[in-house]
RNA sequence: GUGGGCGUAGCUCAGGUGGUUAGAGCGCCAGGUUGUGGCCCUGGAGGUCGCCGGUUCGAGUCCGGUCGCUCACCCCA
């Protein structure tokens, strides 16, 4: 706690001192190594953009939350809240000159203001991850599978995650076709979207009184969307084109991650809406087994949003994962390794007539590519050693007046506390630190 | 944005019904002779008891407000 209280870190940001560093690399390490195995590259844009790049796209419960103000120049700008918009602007201006597909992911930190909570901070760090210019579900499975193989390079398996996958057009025919009016389509997604933590009493209510259904139809909805395959569907709806393409991609992109070892991890539910206004097609989100945290993971198909920002008409889809969820996922299986520091050597004199000496092998050793710690001011040798087993050193070199009056110097194990003789040529050339006493 | 719970050293926590200079363990720093770490011994630093105000002779203990954290709702990443 500061002293001063206006000095304090910001509610809902986060300091990071080593240990809490060494989390947020561990998962940043399983998100590019994912995408390294996807083929995927990346990217990064600034963290402050133009204010209109989100009023104008993102939706309003984006917008309210903003971190928004005037720069010295006037201009009004905020802190990125997303990712996409900053993406569809730099493809905007180079997807014509790019291969296709555009396999692209970012880890860019992200800023909302909102009251904070477990899991939802007003800073975090999100995975985005996308397929550009493929509007096939091949490019759906991709990203999907991209997603689930991230959690499992960190140790995640299908006991601990599943990811749910649900469509848009396909909830879209769905709902026209169960008799709900086209511009009652919206409050209809929000009931299904609350259907899991609204009574089904009360959706039928909502069905009825603001969607305008009668007693069976609104009936009939529920039905449909309790059921976790798509056979009712299908039955139901199956001659409404609509509904038979969408189902259709479905199959097919459950096949795919099927024959890539991934349906453990997958089930189909309408239930999942997904917030953002401009999904098109497969939508998904990865919860935890037990349901007790937020989402993991969020994401599907943008098909119309390139264009609307002024770029080419583009077919997109993807996903956000915030480092946030996952950490308490991966703390709550014990699959976050523990801190621990390392050096290669720890450089000890006995005495200060050694001090010299001690500068020279350190410095060698550090030109040698090893990392070397030594102690800034003399102390006790029990005192030094101490320090070494402190730091993590793998070995300690500890130079004293009867060796180094004999050309060598002893390199200790720190783990084994095995002690050779090493010659102060080799040392001094960048050798020996590995307890070679012939190096 | 709405409501509930919590707030004493870096961490985990003690501090019956208000009573002198607020404690412990761990951690940190130093010492235990210029030759050997994990153990041990000694000493030390570190807290305006979240903050502000009120009641009282006296408040870490009671009351109000506020800030922070947290849970649920809202919403979502």
């Amino acid at each position: 706690m500061p002293k001063n209280p206006a000095l304090a870190r910001l509610p809902g940001f986060r300091d990071f001192p080593p240990e809490d560093l060494a989390v947020r690399s561990h998962i940043f390490r399983a998100w590019r190594e994912a995408c390294r195995r996807y083929g995927f590259q990346e990217y990064d844009g600034p963290p402050l953009e133009p204010l209109d790049l989100y009023t104008e796209k993102s939706g309003e419960e984006i917008v309210g939350q903003l971190y928004a103000f005037r720069d010295r120049g006037g201009r009004h700008v905020a802190l990125r809240p997303e990712m996409t918009p900053s993406l569809a602007r730099i493809l905007a201006e180079r997807a014509q000159a790019l291969p296709k597909p555009i396999r692209w992911f970012s880890i860019p930190q992200l800023f909302r203001y909102e009251r904070q909570q477990r899991g939802r901070l007003r800073e975090h760090f999100q995975w985005n991850a996308d397929i550009v210019g493929e509007a096939g579900v091949g490019a759906d499975a991709e990203v999907v599978a991209l997603a689930v193989d991230a959690l499992r390079i960190l140790g995640l398996g299908p006991q601990d995650f599943r990811v749910r996958v649900s469509h848009r057009q396909l909830v879209s025919a769905l709902l026209l076709g169960s008799g709900v009016a086209p511009d009652k389509l919206p409050v209809a997604f929000g009931v299904v979207d609350k259907l899991e933590r609204e009574s089904r009493q009360r959706s039928l209510d909502r069905l009825r009184q603001e969607c305008g259904l009668g007693v069976s139809e609104a009936e009939a909805v529920l039905q449909l969307f309790e059921s976790s395959d798509l056979e009712r569907a299908a039955e139901v709806h199956g001659e409404d084109p609509e509904v038979a393409g969408a189902l259709a991609d479905l199959r097919s992109l459950r096949q795919v991650l099927d024959e890539m070892g991934m349906g453990p991890f997958v089930e189909f539910d309408l239930r999942i809406v997904r917030g953002l206004a401009y999904y098109t097609g497969m939508v998904f989100e990865l919860f935890d087994r037990k349901g007790e945290l937020r989402a993991v993971c969020g994401g599907g198909r943008y098909d119309r949003l390139l264009e609307l920002v002024g770029g080419e008409p583009l077919p997109a889809v993807g996903f956000g994962m915030g480092d946030v969820v996952l950490g308490e996922l991966l703390a709550e299986r014990n699959l976050i390794p523990s801190y621990r520091r390392a050096v290669d050597l720890f450089v000890a004199a006995v005495s200060e007539a050694q001090r010299e000496l001690l500068h020279r092998i350190v410095a060698a050793q550090r030109a040698a590519g090893k990392s070397v710690v030594y102690p800034l001011r003399h102390q006790p040798l029990r005192r030094q050693l101490a320090t070494a087993a402190a730091e993590g050193a793998e070995r300690a070199v500890l130079l004293g007046p009867g060796e180094v009056e004999r050309g060598v110097a002893k390199v200790r194990d720190m783990a084994t506390g095995r002690e050779v003789e090493v010659p102060l040529q080799a040392l001094l050339a960048g050798k020996g630190g590995d307890g070679d006493g012939n190096a």
